[in-house]
DNA sequence: TGAAATGTTGGGGCG
DNA sequence: ACGCCCCAACATTTC
């Protein structure tokens, strides 16, 4: 009768899930357990959105696996302390996790394995997260891939679909003392922003399934289209899920791939959602071999850039969706109330304010990483990088996006705008993403552009002229 | 996973 | 019938 600790950490699934499904067939008894530790996680511990997400994430783990009669064992940080007190009092000889990618918990999760191993405790790593270990892909000059393409040319080439590994159908527990209540953890807020979100989101491994299964069934026939379209229930809206391991990706190319109809365009339509998992890998393998993305500029060129000084007005306008341009408002409030923005939206609100705000990207990175329930170390400093244009195989920084045609162009409409800026709602469609044009602006209850964007984007290019030529 | 300026082409109006 | 101009539509270039 051995007993083995299972730790989760952002995998927090039954199905498919590596590390449990190896101690689950190796020993009569598991330990499954939560062990709450944000300091060890800073700078970048987790934000109020994140923790709103992983309370209701954890809840739903721990009936899952009350269904299977065992439960979630919560504990707090330190981690090294909190292992120890777990392995003396339930006499584990052996400690199972799946891999996080992050370079600062990696090496953290090293020295608890040399800790372990000294003490002649067993320890058992997994990739439950991504297709590929960051470490084991190389470009063909030897060192990590800097371009997008090559990259995933290669991962698809060598993705094989398997089918996920089955969730234990019982599991055997010792009933343990000093579990910490979930509501004591303190991750809900105390003032309730959170009230929207609920509506929008069910948290847990059923929530990720059902978000699959909608999104394979409505959604992705039209996919290349509509993912471009905020106005449009067009993504797969999986990031929060994927970020806490309720599904792996793994799952999902088993998924789409295993009854992908032979049809040129399901096929393609598959391989372009695809793509943006690819996008998901390729930014944990620059995070793994850059560890300081989320500080640094990958293009040091940027390192004498010349940003705008730091305006807490301008960044407050933008944060809470004031700034006058409609589309930028539109997603930001979105962000605010759901804890989520639309793909495209994202580029735009970024683009304003690197660019035409011309504050340095990390302003934003910080305010998303504090109001997304998505918010991924990897996923979000690669994809501030890239649109502020110092990223590896980023968009160019001379690439600025104009909200007005952007917005004409993908909430033709305006129904993106008036769900989220009610203000504009009787906004006729010709002006909707120009309002200071509309007759009636006088009268509306919407702030006038707080810059001009002609004006705005010559000054940003002007300090993009600035840059060395290489470097 | 741009936008705007600039260049080119071709049809139609017109003297 | 012809040259000329205008301008939309599209292509190319530049940032």
């Amino acid at each position: 009768m051995t007993t083995a600790i299972v730790w989760f950490r952002r995998d927090l699934r039954l199905e498919d899930n590596p590390a449990l499904h190896a101690a689950w067939r190796a020993h009569a008894r598991i330990v499954c357990v939560y062990l709450h530790a944000p300091d060890e996680e800073a700078p970048w511990q987790p934000g109020a959105a994140s923790n709103w997400w992983l309370h209701h994430s954890l809840q739903a783990l721990d009936a899952d696996l009350r269904r299977r009669g065992a439960c979630l064992f919560v504990a707090r940080g330190p981690t090294a302390a909190a292992l120890e007190r777990l392995i003396a009092a339930s006499g584990a000889r052996a400690v199972y996790w799946n891999t996080l990618h992050e370079p600062a918990l990696m090496a953290r999760d090293a020295a608890l394995r040399r800790v372990l191993r000294a003490r002649a405790i067993e320890v058992h790593n997994f990739n439950a997260n991504l297709l590929a270990e960051p470490s084991d892909l190389q470009s063909g000059q030897g060192g990590p891939y800097r371009v997008f393409t090559p990259f995933w040319r290669r991962l698809r080439a060598n993705l094989q679909p398997r089918p996920p590994l089955p969730a234990p159908r019982r599991i055997v527990a010792p009933a343990l003392p000093g579990n910490v209540a979930l509501r004591d953890l303190g991750l809900l807020p105390s003032v309730r922003w959170d009230r929207g979100f609920a509506a929008v989101w069910q948290p847990g491994e059923a929530g990720a399934h059902a978000a699959l299964q909608r999104f394979r069934d409505r959604a992705l026939g039209d996919y290349r289209v509509d993912r471009d379209r905020p106005d449009r229930d067009g993504t797969s809206a999986l990031s929060p899920h994927l970020h806490f391991g309720e599904i792996g990706p793994r799952q999902i190319v088993w998924r789409l791939l295993s009854d992908v109809r032979d049809d040129v365009h399901e096929r393609n339509t598959v391989e372009a959602y695809l793509r943006e998992l690819g996008w998901r890998e390729f930014s944990h393998h620059l995070l793994h071999h850059f560890p300081h993305l989320p500080e640094r500029n990958l293009d040091r060129r940027f390192d004498g850039f010349a940003w705008a000084n730091e305006d807490a007005l301008a960044l407050r306008r933008w944060q809470l969706g004031e700034t006058g341009i409609p589309i930028v408002d539109a997603g930001m409030r979105q962000l605010w109330a759901s804890g989520w923005m639309h793909n495209r939206v994202r580029m735009l609100v970024a683009s304003f304010l690197t660019k035409n705000l011309r504050q340095h990207w990390r302003h934003g990175a910080r305010w998303f990483w504090d109001t997304l329930v998505d918010a991924d170390l990897a996923n979000n400093s690669q994809g501030w990088q890239w649109t502020a244009g110092c990223g590896v195989d980023a968009a160019p920084y001379f690439r600025i996006f104009n909200p007005v045609t952007q917005g004409e162009r993908f909430d033709p409409a305006g129904a993106y705008v008036r769900r989220w800026v009610p203000e504009l709602a009787k906004v006729p469609a010709a002006a909707i993403h120009r309002p200071w044009e509309f007759a009636g602006a006088h009268r509306l209850a919407y702030p006038a552009p707080m810059v001009d964007l002609r004006a705005t984007r010559v000054a940003a290019l002007a300090a993009y002229r600035h840059l060395p030529r290489s470097g």
